[in-house]
DNA sequence: CTGCGCTGTTACCTCCGGTAACATGGCGGC
DNA sequence: GCCGCCATGTTACCGGAGGTAACAGCGCAG
């Protein structure tokens, strides 16, 4: 396929290159940043990977296996449904945590991509927002609304933890594993269970 | 303060002239077409808005405190909690539905901003997540976790939320209303009450 | 009338993604 | 041995983005 034999050790050496630059200079680097990283020039880039978004992609395409495969391990995993969610957000978290750079590339597609503009969830995570819906399928009886709940679980929950991870790992606001139990528990209806709080008075003007 | 009286006039008219650009052209609409559009050169954009950021900052603000006002109108309705949830949900979808376009730029911040780059949560959606976790505060008692729970659920709302709500728009795989109640279900913790399905046998090949 | 402040212009800079055209060097087939 | 292929690499360029100087009219206070 794309594996020629003759080809690919060099574009291994480049995506090594883009790799760092990334690292260091986050999701922006510019075209001429890795090339000069490389220890050559811009075209051998776009002969290699066409495009920005080629050379993203197949930077991305790196790290997605990764995560996506740990992704659907652990939903895979034989515990109890509320154990393995969680095991699930730990997972997830402990990804970003680790190498937030790459991460940030993976969650975050940077410009003008003409591929479905707009959207809040970039390639890599909308694979797990896929998985996560498959999962829901099949494991979780929902009845008639079976498909449509689970595909709009998917990408909901994808979301909620995109938001809170990137919330998390800029405050810091508590070690994971309290982080994995506040998701969790917003997924298990504690909002809904919990009790009113007496409706405020005046609010006291500061 | 910034509504100099002798400046604010054509500031709006510019505001204008961007706005309509914007919706006709999505938020990565250039500087030289917004001056275009009204009908003047690029270095007068320059000086009423300083540069690219602070010209869609000035558009994203008017239009934040619509769907800001909006939504926090809503989540202080007095109706039973579900009810008030739903009033939220339904509040934000009727407006990202009304124009896409705009909402788009509310809730996707275009490129490299250094101002806490990579965040999931755009300014408006950041507004949003607070007055969302003010709310929760303020209503429900979740005893000494409060103060985080709140905080941490308020993002992972308005990211659930905004996921959900970018599929929808896209896809539009239900009216308005299923959708509110898919995802008022998934906070009442539907997918931790329904019942198991059967693991699957080994899985056909393909 | 003079000066100030806002309006507007043309022309330019820098940097980015992307491309054309050309030069080099190893390696398999004849 | 020689030839041609193909990947490597280069310099130089394009178009368009954001952004900035420098200059030109205009309206209105003093």
């Amino acid at each position: 396929m794309t594996t020629d034999p003759r080809t690919e050790p060099r574009r291994e050496q480049l995506l090594n290159a883009a790799d760092r630059v990334v690292q260091r200079e986050g999701p922006s680097a510019s075209m001429n940043a890795i090339a000069a990283e490389a220890g050559i020039t811009k075209p051998i880039l776009y002969r290699h990977f066409g495009d920005r978004n080629g050379l993203i992609g197949a930077l991305t395409e790196r790290h997605t296996a990764g995560l996506l495969a740990a992704v659907r391990a652990a939903l895979n995993e034989p515990l109890e449904r509320r154990d393995r969610v969680e095991h699930v957000l730990d997972v997830y978290l402990a990804a970003i945590e680790s190498r937030p750079q790459v991460y940030r590339l993976l969650t975050h597609p940077e410009p003008g991509d003409p591929t479905g503009a707009g959207n809040a969830l970039a390639p890599a995570l909308r694979q797990i927002a896929e998985e996560i819906t498959r999962a829901i399928q099949q494991q979780i009886d929902l009845g008639r609304d079976g498909p449509l709940l689970s595909e709009t679980w998917g990408r909901s929950i994808t979301g909620m933890v995109l938001a809170a991870g990137d919330w998390w790992l800029e405050t810091r606001p508590c070690p994971r594993a309290r982080m994995v139990q506040a998701l969790a528990d917003l997924l298990w209806g504690r909002l809904s269970a919990a009790a009113d709080l007496p409706p405020m008075l005046a609010a006291p003007e500061a």
